[in-house]
DNA sequence: TTCGCATACTAAATCGATTTTCTAGGCCCC
DNA sequence: GGGGCCTAGAAAATCGATTTAGTATGCGAA
């Protein structure tokens, strides 16, 4: 990663000398100990007027005719007050705020965590700031949320795992969106080569009567993804038997939505020898619900989740998965918005981007019993 | 919660009108699709003066002698074009931005995602938004984000398990923050009562061996922690034996820490009865090495954490650990900094806010063996 | 000697909203 | 009939920085 000191502001032209200057000014900031310098305070000190300051410390073309000894004094004048641009003030005359929004369901569970953290790795390497706004599936919030952040006047907005209702006036990246929506690019994952990698390896080590765990309704990826399952399953011979089909039920992130599913599932009757949840959190639920039930993972029955979130590894047993990039993903949509804020009048971005999933087989899973 | 229609923004104070427009303004968007509306535009359209609508539409008391017919006009006006007073030259003009920093080691692990959650719940509420950076303990973005966060006008800081070197011009609260420095409040929990609770129910339930894995020398919570667990273990007659002491290493919050230095831990021969995991993270890597090692949790060796993260739960075995407050945490850092904020001249706020662990009896700690 | 151009700056407009200070007319009351 | 007060609103300053359009001086060249 790049430097701060070097962080690319393409606009505003960050002042170099004062980058750098603020590493090591132990000096300066004791000289003036709180109250920020204005511009033109600074500029009065030096007997000179505002603009000519200004053009200087932003090393503008104009100011090609100030002598050195002019720009000198003013550096000098600047560093010893340790003088900073109001951003707000710079923001107001540019009409950039360097901010984006980022809309999440949730903060904190595995998923949108990883998410974000590939988002803030890109987008403060660029300069760029961003507010955070969970809106726990209350569709008021989900319906307000852009509108504040619009009023707060960030460049663009990045949701996850939310899908976008109406166009907004400044770009949109969506995170696992799927709906088609003018001046949204959504990063999707392939889904169909992900249920492709789950099943076939399932049914490569023998299982042929398999257990589903849907997502919940207002997950943009549920969709999909069952549609996904259905095609392949079929193509495999194994049709989804629909009393083997569970969904979770509720907003909470926790285990206990999978764990609960899992119980209905086993009370059913029905046999299954491999179980296939929506995302990890829902597999480590339904882990606990079948070694409840008496049976042992995954010598009774195996366990796949989906995301491989942090702890997945750390399950015991750790737990197969299908791996979703989601750093990556993270990464790819704060690109691909600032890219999009840089170059406005470039209508033709790209409307979704996909990604690949990774199979990681670990202890959950294992060959059928005969 | 109450509603985002009636969040309270003191010093603005909130046009509420214009806020319940915004709910339902179909036909108003349309109309108006993209660029907003300026004061000004929107004076010229009704032939008024900018000042004039300013004060109607901020029920300015200097609005007093305007006529209702004109106030009327001003409002259909602005909701037709559905007029919202920009963020940005409010923000100059009162020179407040209802923004503050929030500085984590890292995004997306148990502990400070969790405060991040009770931080981003107040803030919103209270009409404030945040900007997040993680620094991932490196010590230049540990020095530069203060720095940065400034610059972009925060008014205030909330600082998650990161020491606050210098004082800084806006308030600043520091969760498991333990130095004291001038102008910095210290959430912090009853480290003490945390040992205690820990401690006397491994004692009481027949352990008298038992084992240590402290924090990394980064993390606020290492010193006082360890030296409460010191006073403690002196205090029921059972000293820390420092070879059954093992350390945290690297700045990765995966279980793998953890699961290293137990397994040094069970190579070292020294024999155990329980273990006391400076977190549940490393306390699940931990639980992973003992039964690699051939032994059983808690049959044989009792593992108990701390925090109580969201997975701890369903752990399997489900995780004994001391519960930190964390969400609590956040909360009270949000509003003792907003506190500090709406009340700057007292220079007389708390150093300190101490808050209580609990303990959290699950499976992975049990009676000693006889 | 005077035009043209470079030098070294400054004045003023601008970003958008707010707020304090003014007008200007009308009416009441002494 | 004039001072005081209310009504209805406008002008101008302000927040802090940026930027465009000048200005004033000096010097070389035609």
């Amino acid at each position: 990663m790049s430097s701060l000191l070097a962080m690319r502001v393409r606009l505003w032209e960050t002042p170099r000398m004062l980058r750098k200057k603020v590493a090591g000014s132990h000096i300066s900031s004791s000289l003036s100990p709180n109250q920020p310098v204005s511009l033109k305070s600074l500029a009065e000190g030096l007997g000179l007027a505002p603009a000519t300051v200004s053009l200087v410390i932003n090393r503008r073309p104009a100011a090609r005719s100030i002598p050195n000894r002019t720009k000198d004094r003013i550096f000098a004048e600047a560093k010893r007050l340790n003088y900073r641009a109001n951003f707000v003030a710079r923001s107001l005359r540019h009409q950039r705020t360097f901010t984006v929004g980022v809309v999440v369901p949730e903060i904190g569970e595995g998923y949108g965590a990883l998410v974000l953290s590939g988002i803030e790795e890109h987008l403060l390497e660029e300069g760029y700031f961003y507010f955070v706004v969970s809106h726990r599936h209350r569709a008021n919030l989900k319906e307000e949320y852009p509108k504040i952040l619009l009023e707060r006047a960030v460049e663009g907005i990045i949701a996850v795992d939310t899908p976008s209702e109406h166009s907004l006036p400044v770009p949109v990246v969506s995170v696992s969106g799927h709906r088609a929506v003018e001046g949204v690019t959504n990063i999707i994952l392939d889904h169909p080569h992900a249920a492709r990698l789950a099943l076939k390896y399932l049914f490569d080590v023998g299982h042929r009567k398999i257990a589903f765990i849907r997502g919940q309704s207002f997950s943009s990826d549920t969709e999909p993804r069952w549609r996904a399952i259905e095609e392949v399953s079929n193509e495999l011979g194994l049709p989804v038997n629909s009393k083997l089909t569970g969904e979770l039920e509720g907003v909470s992130s926790s285990p206990v939505l999978g764990y609960e599913v899992t119980k209905q599932l086993l009370a059913s009757g029905e046999e299954f020898t491999a179980l296939f949840a929506f995302n990890d959190v829902a597999a480590i639920g339904a882990i606990r619900a079948i070694r409840e039930n008496g049976r042992k993972v995954p010598e009774d029955i195996s366990v796949i989740g989906f995301d491989d979130i942090q702890s997945a590894a750390f399950q015991n047993p750790s737990l197969t998965t299908i791996r979703q990039p989601l750093r990556r993903m993270g990464e790819i949509a704060a690109e691909t918005l600032l890219k999009r804020i840089a170059n406005p009048k470039n209508i033709r971005h790209p409307k979704a981007i996909r990604v690949e999933p990774e199979l990681i087989i670990r202890e959950s899973t294992g060959s059928v019993r005969r």
